[in-house]
DNA sequence: CGAGCCCGCGCG
DNA sequence: AAAGCGCGCGGGCTCG
């Protein structure tokens, strides 16, 4: 059953009913958003999916008003993986000509507790009258039930359009919510490391400390250590003979003015990145609410928009603290690439390797390589394409010991060489290569090719099958974590609510002092880095959201790979601050 | 002056 | 060009 809603992002929203072949069973409905939150209220525990065009539009409304919903279907997501998808490329859908479901997401506005307390309820009076459909919204999810119902693996892509639209419900909480972060504990981190904080335009006392040692060493006392090409000739002036100015190159270095340099740049990135500036851009009331979008990357991975928030450094995670009477539930899955490589290709011995443990650890007790930081090293440069260095030279014995994963990977390397599409276990699918790349092999292939040709034709047909070799791990794996999130969420809605003091909300008088929240008496996800999560709960429950964290990375193992025996480990910790996880 | 590029570095 | 994948973002800098 499906209910199809259109126009949310109006105080008139439409909603009409759907049969599970997406035909119309009833006229559709104006409602107001008050209508269509008890509607939801109502409607959501029968099993209903909810159909609406962008979930980061339609389910802040929702929100707001302390609803949430199970199930959804989000037709931008579920347009973009079907039309690209090698599995229903014979549909309708993926030959129709470019269209509006097409176009990437607009930027939504920032939705959040705190920045919006309570959105207008304008009584917009029912209107009874049948509205016309929204032919756009209905014909668009009649054909990819249609393009999921004729492809190859139909239950596969319902388990992926499943997963990325549960994900995109995700993501609109997680914005929601917030993660937990205290300005005061980053205010003094951030003292301690850079002095105390300077007017815009200059630098705290630490950072200047160091540009005048970075003068005095290098005899210059113009040069701009923030300007690559201005550093780089005074480098070169004083007699150090590199090519850039990254602190990896700077490091093999023996200089006085080497340990201020890199001193220097870390920590103006950490006041350029993550600074006073970012700490009053983006927390609010003690909350990080970033913007995460579910498929902004082609492999399937989350992207985020605003805020860097995949990109928080370990220096100021000390800054996210639970709140008082709450715990964070930190859970990451180990080793968790190589373990899909393992699932993807069947390879029983490398699954064998990771078995209950450190799958590094296994490789090295079986005998393949000494050190676990070989095993690790040499797993990397299976999946990314390495071919000389130390990688290079320990794949040879990786590729005995586990012929059938190598196999894949070179596989899914040879496709891309060629131009062709890989895809991953629930059949999300390559890019193709561009049209430039593609004149660049058909001109390598002429007969008039220059030998430079077709150097550059070799390197850049090398090139994307890097990226098709790590497609499919790192777009498998996206999918396994895409399940265990659904999984954790799933879970968590089961636990009881404890009972809790009175919010100053029910006390009446202080209302606007805590806007309403889904999230303020129950665990719920607030964060998630590609293979790890953050569950803020209180901290009476932690214990049981930590067996359902751990629990649902098993599930979702069982989802992709059905009982093919690999295991998925977590690392996971109780914590009251993210510093104090692993 | 803004748009867009490069560089460099944070995360997985 | 780190030996090899995927990102976002800020600062410097060039160009129009």
């Amino acid at each position: 059953m499906y209910i199809l809603v259109t126009g949310s992002s109006s105080e008139r929203i439409r909603v009409q009913e759907l049969d599970s072949a997406g035909v119309p069973t009833s006229v559709g409905r104006m409602l107001t958003t008050a209508q269509f939150r008890a509607l939801v209220r109502e409607r959501d525990q029968d099993g209903v999916r909810w159909v609406w065009e962008d979930t980061a539009r339609s389910y802040p409304v929702l929100l707001r008003g302390s609803v949430r919903v199970q199930r959804c279907h989000d037709l931008r997501l579920c347009h973009a993986i079907l039309r690209n998808s090698a599995l229903t490329a014979a549909s309708a859908l993926a030959n129709a000509p470019a269209g509006r479901w097409d176009a990437p997401a607009a930027a939504s506005p920032v939705e959040s507790r705190g920045t919006t307390l309570f959105d207008m309820d304008l009584g917009v009076a029912e209107d009874n009258r049948p509205e016309p459909a929204d032919g756009d919204a209905l014909a668009e999810f009649q054909a990819q039930l249609q393009a999921v119902r004729a492809s190859a693996d139909p239950g596969r892509l319902r388990l992926l359009l499943a997963a990325e639209s549960v994900g995109a419900l995700i993501a609109a909480e997680m914005q929601f919510a917030g993660l937990p972060w205290r300005s005061a504990i980053h205010d003094s981190l951030l003292t301690a490391e850079l002095g105390p904080r300077a007017a815009a335009g200059i630098r705290p006392a630490r950072l200047e400390e160091l540009a005048v040692r970075i003068r005095t060493e290098l005899g210059d006392r113009e040069v701009n250590p923030d300007s690559p090409p201005d550093l780089l000739r005074a480098l070169n002036r004083a007699g150090l003979a590199v090519a850039t100015t990254r602190a990896w190159e700077l490091e093999k270095l023996e200089h006085p003015v080497i340990e201020p340099l890199l001193r220097y740049k870390k920590l103006s990135r950490l006041l350029a990145a993550n600074g006073w500036f970012w700490m009053e851009s983006w927390i609010i009331d003690d909350r990080f609410h970033p913007e995460y979008l579910p498929g902004g990357v082609v492999t399937g991975r989350w992207a985020t928009r605003g805020g860097g928030a995949l990109q928080l450094p370990k220096q100021i995670r000390g800054a996210v603290v639970a709140d008082p009477g709450w715990s964070f539930v930190v859970a990451d899955a180990a080793q968790l690439e190589p373990r899909i490589l393992a699932a993807l290709s069947t390879d029983t011995a490398m699954a064998a390797a990771g078995r209950g443990t450190d799958l590094y650890a296994g490789i090295v007790a079986s005998g393949v390589v000494e050190t676990r930081a070989h095993a690790k090293v040499a797993m990397l440069g299976a999946m990314y394409g390495a071919t000389s260095g130390e990688s290079g030279r320990l794949l040879p014995r990786l590729a005995r010991a586990y012929p059938r994963a190598l196999a894949l990977t070179e596989a899914a390397a040879r496709a891309g060489e060629r131009g062709d599409v890989v895809s991953t276990r629930l059949g999300r699918s390559s890019p193709r290569p561009g049209a430039d790349w593609e004149d660049g092999q058909a001109r390598a292939s002429e007969a008039g090719a220059s030998p430079a040709d077709e150097r550059r034709a070799r390197s850049q047909a090398r090139e994307w099958g890097r990226f098709t070799r790590n497609f499919i791990v790192q777009g498998s794996a996206a999918e396994w974590a895409l399940c265990w999130m659904a999984e954790i969420r799933k879970g968590l809605r089961t636990l009881p609510v404890p009972a809790t003091p009175a919010t100053p909300l029910a006390r009446g008088g202080l209302e606007l002092r805590t806007p309403p929240s889904p999230f303020a008496d129950t665990p719920h996800l607030v964060f998630f880095l590609h293979d790890e999560v953050i569950v803020h709960t209180p901290a009476a429950l932690a214990g049981e959201v930590a067996r359902i964290v751990t629990e649902a990375a098993s599930t979702a193992g069982r989802l992709l790979f059905g009982d093919f025996p690999v295991d998925f480990p977590l690392t996971c910790v109780v914590v009251d601050s993210y510093a104090d996880a692993k």
